[in-house]
DNA sequence: TATAATTGACTGACGCATTAGTCAATGAAA
DNA sequence: TTTCATTGACTAATGCGTCAGTCAATTATA
C-alpha cells in the first residue's frame, strides 16, 4: 500500500497533468491515436473526460504532449561518450551499451520507438524531432568513434554512411521485442547477448594482421 | 494510358476483391486500422463503401484477408537457400542477399512489418502467422548455417542463440525506411551497402589464424 | 474558533460529426 | 425479360469536444 498523503487542491492540480500524460501514454501505445478513446485516458486517471480537456485542448495536442513528456533525448548520453577515454574499441562498446540500456531495454524509449513507426506518417513534426534528438546525436558519435579509430589505425577502413549496421543490433532487438515481447520462448540474456554482439562487430572492425 | 479492355461482369465480379484489397493496402498503410475509412477504399476502387461489403463481411474481416493476400510467405526463398552450393559463407551471403531483396526493397513486405509492429497487438494472430511463416523460417536456416560452418571449423564458434544479430542490418534497414523513407538526405546504395555488411558481418565471422 | 462567502477543479449530460454496417431499389449485362 | 452487381440513403453507435452547474476546499468575517 503507497501511503495516501492527502494533497491540498494546488498539489492535485499541479500532479494533473502528468498523471494525465502518464495515462495517455499507456492508453496511446496500447490502441495507436485513432484507436484510443479519451474517456478511457481520463477513466485510467480516475477523473472524467472533462477533466481532460480542462488540461489539453484536443486529443492532438494530448498526443504531441505525451510524446514531449516521454522523449527523454539523448543529450545527456552523448555527453557521457564525450567523457569517456580509452580505445576507440573501448569508448564505441560504452557508448553501443549504454544505447543497449535506453532503447530496447528502457520501456518508454521502446514503445516510443513504436509510435514513432506506426503515427509518423500523422505526425510529421515527431518524425522530424525523433531525428534531430535521437537518430542523429547517436549516430554522428559513432560516425566520429569509427572516423578516429579508421585514422589511428585501430579499425579497418570502413565507411562511415553504413554506420546504421554497427548500431542495427540495438534497434533489430527493440522492434523484435515490441513485435513478439514474451511471445518469442527464450528470453535474451542480456549480458550474453552484447558479448556476441561486440564480439562479432569488433572482430570484424578491428585492423588485424592478416 | 493502359489499354481498358472491355470486361464481362463475371470477370469484373472475379477481379473486385482483389482491386478491393489492393485498395485496402494502401489506406490501411497509411491510416491504420482504425483510422482507416471504408468508404475510402471503396473511393480508391471507384466503387461505394456497399460494394465493399458485398466481398467482406467486416471491416476487420477485410483487414485479415489484406493481410493474407500480401503475405508471401518465405518458405520459396528457404527452398532456393536449400539448393545453394558452395561455402557456409556464400550460401549465407546469398541467402541474406535474397532477404535483403525480399524484405527491406519489397514495399509490400516494408509496409507489412509496419502493420505487424502497429496492428500487432489488436490482432495477435497476425502476430503468430507472421512469426511462424517469416520469422522462423529464415531463423532457422540461418541458425543451421552457422551451425553447419562451425561444425566445418569455416567459422568462428558463435552462440547460434543470438543469429538475430546476423540478420539485423536488414530489419534495421526495413524500419529506417519506414520511418525516414526520403526523408533523411542519402538515398543509400544498395550495392556498397551489402558490401560493407557482408564485410563487416564475416570478418567477425569466420574463422582467422589469430 | 465557528460560520459565511468565495473560488475553481471537476462533472456529466449533450450537441454534433463521423462512420460501420444494412438493404430495398436500380439499371446494365446476359 | 431476367439476373444480379451495384448503389446510396438509411440506422445505430461511437466518440470528440463543450459548458452550465456542483460541491469541496479555501479564505474572509464575526
Amino acid at each position: 500500500m503507497v501511503a495516501q498523503k492527502k494533497l491540498t487542491r494546488a498539489e492535485q492540480k499541479a500532479l494533473r497533468p502528468i498523471q494525465i500524460l502518464d495515462a495517455a501514454f499507456e492508453e496511446f501505445v496500447k490502441c495507436g491515436f485513432a484507436g484510443t478513446r479519451v474517456e478511457d485516458i481520463a477513466d485510467r486517471v480516475g477523473v472524467t473526460k472533462g477533466t481532460v480537456y480542462v488540461y489539453f485542448e484536443t486529443k492532438e495536442k494530448l498526443f504531441e504532449a505525451m510524446i514531449n513528456h516521454f522523449s527523454v533525448p539523448f543529450q545527456e548520453m552523448v555527453a557521457i561518450a564525450d567523457r569517456l577515454s580509452g580505445s576507440a574499441a573501448d569508448r564505441l562498446t560504452s557508448i553501443l551499451g549504454l544505447c543497449y540500456e535506453q532503447i530496447p531495454e528502457d520501456r518508454a524509449t521502446r514503445e516510443l520507438t513504436r509510435l514513432v513507426i506506426s503515427e509518423g506518417q500523422r505526425f510529421p513534426d515527431l518524425i522530424d524531432r525523433h531525428h534531430d534528438q535521437f537518430i542523429a546525436p547517436i549516430i554522428a558519435k559513432i560516425d566520429a568513434l569509427i572516423l578516429e579509430g579508421v585514422a589511428s589505425g585501430e579499425f579497418r577502413p570502413i565507411p562511415v554512411e553504413f554506420s546504421d549496421i554497427v548500431v542495427a543490433p540495438i534497434l533489430t532487438t527493440t522492434v523484435l521485442r515490441l513485435i513478439f515481447d514474451d511471445r518469442r520462448v527464450p528470453t535474451p540474456n542480456k549480458e550474453a547477448f552484447l558479448r556476441t554482439y561486440f564480439d562479432l562487430l569488433f572482430n570484424g572492425l578491428l585492423a588485424k594482421p592478416h
